[in-house]
DNA sequence: CTGAAAGCGCTAACAC
DNA sequence: GTGTTAGCGCTTTCAG
């Protein structure tokens, strides 16, 4: 009593090699190389085991191995229900592996991101995704240079020489912006995300294009900096929403801020679609509920997540790996969703929309 | 070339004792001791630790220490967004202690749970916060066996002597229903959580209660199972909204679950709330959104979180702490926001309503 | 196929 | 204050 934790004890590979009356050598073989042991013996150890319920030290095994079965995933905000979804696949996909996730938090101070870089070095992790990726960024180096493998999922600093797996920014903002256009808006606002961040300058390249391409001048003004966030987003909305010259129509680089938008919307008196459309970006489980159907650029991210976490595993397991020496970018294809908040669904003219 | 990681090299505490010019011992007092170093020989150990870049090994230093300076969160279903929300509060705290969070999914298959708990033995964690706990479970047993220490969280199996924190689940659900039943509502379904989660279970009981308080008899085919999610929710509230006898209120155990029954509601032509009022339980940042205005139980979860993981860590930083030997339950109440959903806000008569 | 010895990087006793 | 030694639990040489 009193110090309670000294009273527990762990059973070592020690104990149970003297259980089941063999060296410890085979223990670790029973373990990690069933196959190369006798059956016999074999299942003398597993009992040995069960009885001591034995657990090998992932710490010291990665002492020597050189392999913690960490991985780490870096992100920005875990209140984006964007997130989530990745990082379940991340999970599922590393349990598998018999690897544990170690999650990260980074915010928006790249303070946080470096405190955090030092612990995941600190304890090892196999490999690390990154998908919070600020614009400027040497974190992948620094990984690297310590031979923890990096891919950069989502978001890529300006830049980098790793892995890349995202998703077509650009044309989703493109595809956004020219169906507003279509549906007859010409003042349409952007909210920006995370300034700098590629994922925001990319949707937005998207929609100046779509602008561009429709003869429309961007109204300057008109683009404002939402921070990926719902406070940020609430307040420039309501500066924007209350001017004279108002816009039509928002296209929001991702779906929490469009959100935001609409309920600042809907509480300055303002209806939705008919005297504001709104379009955002991710299609998070919510932006389909038939009280809100919101118009999106769907972006699969569950699945995406899924290849960035195997591609991973590849590059720890397999260091030949030619994309270890040769990075190389995957960008995967979006969709518009249309639903209800940009007006709702509309029959294109045949052509030249 | 080739094997790439092999050309990586960290420095180790040999190293810098080498280039400092000191034992090894000193650096170590500079890292975990800095006071009793002199000033001098620390300014050039730290020199020397920058100079090669060091950082000491979570692995070895955990396997004298025993303290991998890691804690594990434990949760059922990540894509809920209530669980991020306490998440995050957990690895900000974490983080400011030198720890990192282990994440851990288990889903609903108690065979994840056995896995990821074992994953959890061999990585050594300090200390496991268990947000997922099923109605049955030795978990809690298994982990303190070994000295890991382990707070129940939000929810609670059937036995358990471990320090509890969670929310007044059945008064929740009683001033739920309590103000269905004042509206005028007397047929009001109960859309319950995973079978036998104490959530749920308590949540349950505030409902029954509130209705015999109100001589309504409970009618057993209003009362379904909709497992805490999207899809099975949208199944059982099909099948119920279009019976003829449907109810003309539902209280759903979550807000996840309130909004997938929303969803289907508007599917089926009946309106929010005219045709059907909806209460949840939660509180999750969506429900708040105008355009929704889901009248729910606010459980405070993000400061919920923080409490739980300061309570784990003066576990594992104080082994004589009193609570070590005799766990308490911690019970916070809950608050009943009054949104839009439900028929919006009404003024209570002043006496008996 | 199995046994003995070395050592991964670090901290904690001790001596100096 | 600082240096030396042992050892945390495991895998991996090497002999047998």
């Amino acid at each position: 009593m009193g110090n309670t934790a000294s009273r527990h004890h762990n059973s070592t590979i020690k104990e149970v090699a003297l259980r089941a009356g063999v060296c410890i050598k085979t223990i670790s073989n029973v373990v990690n190389n069933p196959g190369i042991v006798k059956a016999s013996t074999r299942e003398r150890v597993l009992q040995a085991i069960a009885e001591l319920d034995y657990r090998p030290s992932a710490a010291a095994r990665g002492m020597v191995t050189r392999s913690r079965r960490l991985i780490a995933f870096l992100l920005s905000d875990f209140t984006n229900p964007a997130y989530p979804e990745m990082v379940e696949a991340v999970t599922e996909l590393a349990r598998q592996k018999g690897f544990m996730l170690l999650l990260c938090n980074t915010g928006r101070n790249s303070g946080e991101e470096d405190r955090n870089l030092n612990l995941i070095i600190e304890q090892q992790a196999d490999g690390v995704i990154i998908s919070s990726a600020p614009a400027e960024s040497t974190s992948t180096d620094v990984l690297t240079k310590r031979g923890i493998r990096v891919v950069l999922f989502n978001r890529r600093p300006r830049n980098y020489s790793v892995n890349y797996i995202g998703v077509d920014n650009e044309g989703g903002g493109h595809a956004a912006t020219s169906h507003l256009i279509q549906k007859g808006h010409s003042r349409i606002a952007f909210i920006r995300g995370d300034v700098g961040v590629s994922t925001s300058v990319e949707r937005e390249r998207g929609y100046r294009r779509a602008l561009a391409e429709n003869g429309i001048v961007a109204d300057e003004s008109l683009i404002v900096l939402g921070d990926y966030r719902t406070e940020e987003t609430s307040r420039v909305s309501a500066e924007m929403l209350t001017r004279i010259d108002r816009p039509s129509a928002v296209f929001a680089a991702n779906d929490v801020m469009a959100l935001a938008v609409i309920d600042m919307a809907i509480r300055l008196g303002l209806r939705v679609p008919e005297d504001l459309a709104v379009v955002g970006f991710d299609d998070i489980a919510i932006a389909s509920n038939r009280m809100i159907g919101l118009t999106t650029v769907r972006s699969n991210l569950r699945e995406l997540a899924g290849e960035a976490t195997k591609l991973l595993f590849d590059l720890i397991e397999n260091p030949d790996h030619p994309l270890n020496e040769n990075p190389e970018d995957r960008i995967l294809p979006v969709s518009l969703q249309v639903r209800h908040t940009c007006g709702g669904p509309v029959v294109l003219d045949s052509k030249e929309g």
